[in-house]
Parts: structure tokens; C-alpha cells; sequence
DNA sequence: AACTATTTATAAGA
DNA sequence: TTCTTATAAATAGTT
């Protein structure tokens, strides 16, 4: 609700994923409160932004403390202790299954693990390939250009400079035009796999025998 | 945000309590799911509704209890049975405030306390209590209307049986058209302000001694 | 912090 | 209860 639509996923830019929550917890009081009013209920809202700041909402006839016992008596003899392993323990397990996921979407990526797929994946997922290589040549293209451009000013700048030197040793000599340097150019392209490369090893300790170098490649 | 605008206070009407809580606690589910997603943030919501039915969301890294206990660092070494009193004896406090404004209203519509009141207070005093009058007057006019109908069909329905049986005994004999019974209508009018006491004596014991005896000076 | 174009939530009605 | 829909409210992107 809002100038677009946005995908219910974390907001990576951290900014604006501070700002969502500050506009997002105000909302959400604002409803607890409002269901605190209209419906009669008892509300405990407690929250902890991504930087630890801690904020709450308890309705006015209760405490935390009630509702806390009244939450204790919903779990009857479970413990608390106990529900706190289960829901660890599920999440545990989900985090393990998408991560087997990822793995194997890396892999299949990588042009292994192949077998599983039907024709129809497989077409599937050398489009998206394709269409993912072509971003990144096109990618490498505007660099490249803006990098041409930028050498080409640097070049410029520096002819002028000359010059205007030569010019008040009273000399007539003047440089030529030049293109700009594409060597340096396609080492900036080099400098994107090592990062590339750099950011996967972390998260994917599995994954660091295989060889990111293969973008290199494709990229030159 | 519905059809219409609502203010926010006690629904008073039950079934459709019940229905907004239903609606607006998978609002405020919802929200707090997102909110954990997009920002990274640590949610934990408890409600009971007015009927005691317990819900809860909590974000799926944590559990009550951890959040819990980060809660209890937040307050510090204050103790959560001493912020349960505070909040407790304020809200108490918060109660009595309002009983006393309430009370006191009643008293001014009964024609007491009025001293303190301005001229511009008097008058409008003097206006809602005239609006609230006509109410009144209108809803006995209504029941009279609809009593008399009740009773004038009841009437026609036994005149028609009457008749009917006097034609079996082949007399020529017919009972003539009456108006109805005013004096049930009236008596049933003297019921409403039975109700209207009974409904105020549990909660305001200290009006007990009142005449609420003289709403049928005006019914009548 | 404000502002608004949009998206969402929801009150009322069926 | 659940669905629909007109409308109110929340908020994403922008300034």
C-alpha cells in the first residue's frame, strides 16, 4: 500500500528497511490499540527492530505479566521451555531444507545435478540462464563504456594540460586524439568475479572447491 | 476502511464485536509477519478476545520465551511485578476518574450538581436533554401505534370466530367493529421503565434511591 | 518529516 | 461463516 507494490521479503538496503519498520511498528500499535478498543480483547505487542531497539503495546487493563500467565495456562503443562525447543527445532530444520535448496539451485546453475529435471526444467532453466547471461554482458558493456568514457576525458584533460604547456614554451606542437585504454577497462571486469567469488565462499562453505573462475570467461 | 468509517470505541453490538475481531486480528497477523520479514524484526503478539479465545504470532527465529526474557533486561532490575502494579493501580485510578464524570452526568440530567455549569453548558444541556425527550416520546408513540394495531387485528381475529360460530347456530346475530385496548398499551409502556432501573441499579448502586418512577410522568 | 499515488484493510451487506 | 465491494486507512517512494 503504498507509491508501488513491494514484495513481502527482506528490504536489503538497510535505510530503508529502518524506516519501513519505524512507519510499519507506528501501523501496527495503531491497529493493536484499535482492536484493543473496538473488540473488548487483550493485546500484548512486543518488538524488537533489527537493531535490537525494543518497543510495546499492552492493552490497558492487563500487563505483560498476565497475559504471560494466561499464556502459560493456554500451554497447560508444556512448559514453556518446551514449546521454545519445538519451535527451534522447526525452524532449525526449515532453515536446513532451504539451504539444501539453494545448494542444489547453485548447482544445477553450475550445469550439475542435472538428472532430476525434466525437459521442460531444463528449458526452463537454460532461458533463465541465457536471460541472466545477457545481463551480465550487458552489464559488462556499460562499464566498459563508461570506463572508455571516463578515459577518454582523463586522456583528454591531459592533452589539453600538455598543451596549454606547450603552448607557453611557445612551441607548436600539439597531441593527437587517443582512444581510451582497454586493458584497465577489462581489469575492472576481472574485479567483479573476485567479489562475486568472495561473497559465496561465506555463507556456502560447501562450495568453495568449485571454480568461480569460469566467469572470467564469459565476461571477457 | 470499509464501507463506512468507524470511531474507535467499544463495539457494543456482539455478534459484530466478534466479527471485527475475527477480521482484524488476521489483519494484525498479517502485519506482524510482515513486519518480521521485510524488517528483520523480532515480533511477538498475544491476544485474547473478549470471550477469552487465545491467538498468537510470533516471529519464527525466536520464541515467547527468549523474547520474554529480553523484556525483562529491558525493564531492568524494576521487576515486572512492580510495572504490573504501576500499570495496574493507574488504570484503577484511570476507572474511578471516569465513574466520578459519569455519575456526575447523571446527576446533571436529573436536575442536581448544576452549579458549576455555564450558561453555554446549561444550554446545551437544556437541548440534548430536549433532543433526548423527543426520543423518548416518539419510541412510546411508536409502541402505542403498533400495540393498538396488535390488538385491534386480535380483535377483528376474534369478532370473525365469534361470528363464524353464531352462523353454526343459524342466528343472525354479528358482533360490531371496537377500538383497542388502551390500557395494555400503557401498561406495557410503565414496563420499559421497569427495565430502564433494574438495567441501572447493578452498576451504579450508589443511584439506587433514585425516582426513576418519574419517566412514566412523561410516557404517559 | 511531509506528501500522495497506490495498495491494503475492512465495514457493511449478502 | 465466508464472499463481495465500496470505502477508509496504511504506506512506498519521493521530496
Amino acid at each position: 500500500m503504498g507509491r508501488g507494490k513491494i514484495e513481502i521479503k527482506r528490504i536489503e538496503n538497510s535505510t530503508n528497511r529502518q524506516v519501513t519498520y519505524s512507519k510499519r511498528r507506528a501501523g501496527i500499535m495503531k491497529k493493536a490499540k484499535e482492536l484493543t478498543v473496538l473488540c473488548d480483547a487483550e493485546v500484548c505487542l512486543m518488538m524488537f527492530s533489527g537493531t535490537g531497539k525494543f518497543s510495546q503495546y499492552i492493552s490497558p487493563s492487563t500487563s505483560t505479566k498476565e497475559l504471560y500467565d494466561r499464556y502459560q495456562q493456554v500451554l497447560g503443562g508444556a512448559s514453556l521451555w518446551q514449546s521454545h525447543y519445538d519451535r527451534m527445532k522447526n525452524y532449525l530444520n526449515k532453515q536446513k531444507d532451504i539451504n539444501n535448496k539453494l545448494r542444489r539451485e547453485i548447482r544445477q546453475r553450475n550445469g550439475e545435478d542435472l538428472n532430476d529435471l525434466s525437459f521442460q526444467e531444463l528449458r526452463g532453466l537454460e532461458q533463465h540462464m541465457e536471460k541472466s547471461l545477457e545481463c551480465v554482458r550487458s552489464r559488462k558493456f556499460h562499464v566498459l563504456t563508461s570506463q572508455t568514457d571516463t578515459y577518454k576525458k582523463k586522456i583528454k584533460n591531459h592533452e589539453e594540460q600538455q598543451n596549454s604547456l606547450l603552448r607557453e614554451f611557445g612551441g607548436n606542437y600539439a597531441l593527437v586524439d587517443q582512444e581510451g585504454d582497454y586493458q584497465d577497462s577489462l581489469g575492472l571486469a576481472n574485479g567483479i568475479s573476485h567479489i562475486f567469488a568472495f561473497r559465496l565462499q561465506p555463507s556456502h562453505p560447501n562450495l568453495q572447491d568449485q571454480e568461480y573462475g569460469s566467469y572470467d570467461l564469459r565476461l571477457a
